[in-house]
DNA sequence: GTCTATAAGAAGATAGAC
DNA sequence: GTCTATCTTCTTATAGAC
């Protein structure tokens, strides 16, 4: 979670001030988008004025960068100590918690699409946050094939598994966004488990005779605590 | 594709007129999403000024309608003759198409986004589009199982299943809009043959007693005996 | 039927008072 | 640090010439 150390003095309010703007500006962007929220808006929210705004950030994309790492902030704490498979077991509850409070997803799927355009401001960063998630699940897949929790696996294969999960995970959010009564949570954790007994049972890739799923105690758990890996994105 | 009846006489040019317009704005759209494009660039990529739009629409939205009603005719003759399993087959060429002709699934993924917005003009279209859409694939599911080319799945797997697919396709194509050189229409296809593999083996969740899944948005749930001809593709 | 010209307003950014 | 007031630009929409 996002610790702020609010120190004494006369910058306290600023401080405080600051956070309601990105706040503000979470709430904005993730309904209107970054280009149909208007800095207006996001002052009228807070009970500023725009020019208000100006003091803590330099312009309109400034704003949105602030918004951007609050948002990594508040998602990159949440998998502390998943190792193997036991992330991808716990990626229904963040479902769950976004439904709760969906403006986090909702901004990052906002925000995604809209950079679909090469032009856009945050075009960098969209295409910098999926690959450091697909490296994160493709590092864990491959932790799980070394602790034998699943069947043989290529590297290919454990990319295109993690691309998929992924997608998965992003389209039924999406379908979520358009009808709010979906029980999302519960229908992805449903997929999520389909997905894990194909991964346990092994894999196969298209008729290969499965190879013997070693199915032993996991080695000792190392930690590996970020797995970048190549995973390659790709991105070029 | 689209037939358009060309009547004679003096009205040629303005339906040609009218045709660059909306491709134009698909382009525009697409690119900028909704509230990012304006009527001007679309008149510039046309060539004519923001006014002459006005003869043809009445305003801005009434342009969107005409955008996203060309989409559905361009997307909805693709799986003419497609029974059961074989319509999930194709999917993947759908896939392919839209990597060599962005613009479709982009303007449908923005749209989409935008639209999580409940003031947003084009939300009704998303949210029918999608029921539509996930109702086709519901459609070919049962189509399957009586045709015995699945094993067994209740309604409530059935639904489940086509979002999934769905929501896979959706996500990859994200995937895809922010990484281009990905190899997308191969990555889906491997995995819906993993999706195909299991259905076809029968697909045996883990059983747990649960309340019924509620369906579609409150208007949906239309019959979907038979899947007619028209199916839609990515999604909304 | 199509366009130029322009109205009316909202956007992001800035200057300077307090 | 925050505000009022203002600037420039760009938006949607309309009036009326041809």
């Amino acid at each position: 979670m996002t610790k702020v150390v609010i120190p004494r003095g006369p910058y306290r309010t600023g401080i405080k001030r600051r956070r309601e703007i990105v706040d503000a500006a979470s709430r904005i962007f993730a309904r209107y988008g970054y280009a149909g929220g208007s800095l207006r808006q996001i002052a009228g929210d807070v009970g500023v004025t725009p020019a208000a705004l100006a003091r803590h950030f330099d312009n309109k994309y400034g704003l949105l960068q602030a918004v951007l790492t609050h948002w990594e902030e508040e998602n990159d704490y949440r998998f502390e100590g998943a190792h193997g498979l036991e992330y991808f077991r716990r990626l229904p509850q963040l479902v769950e918690e976004h439904t709760k409070e969906p403006g986090l997803i909702e901004l990052l799927l906002t925000v995604a699409t809209e950079a679909s355009d090469p032009q856009h401001p945050a075009r960098a960063w969209a295409v910098q946050r999926y690959d450091h998630t697909i490296n994160l699940g493709v590092g864990y897949l491959r932790e799980a094939r070394e602790l034998g929790e699943i069947g043989a696996m290529n590297d290919e294969q454990i990319e295109m598994e993690a691309r998929g999960v992924f997608a998965l995970m992003d389209g039924m959010q999406l379908q979520w966004l358009l009808n709010p009564s979906l029980p999302v949570a519960r229908l992805f954790k449903d997929q999520i488990d389909l997905i894990l007994q194909r991964w346990e049972r092994g894999g196969k890739p298209r008729r290969r005779a499965r190879p013997p799923a070693t199915r032993g105690n996991p080695p000792a758990a190392q930690d590996i605590k970020e797995p970048e890996t190549g995973a390659s994105a790709a991105r070029a």
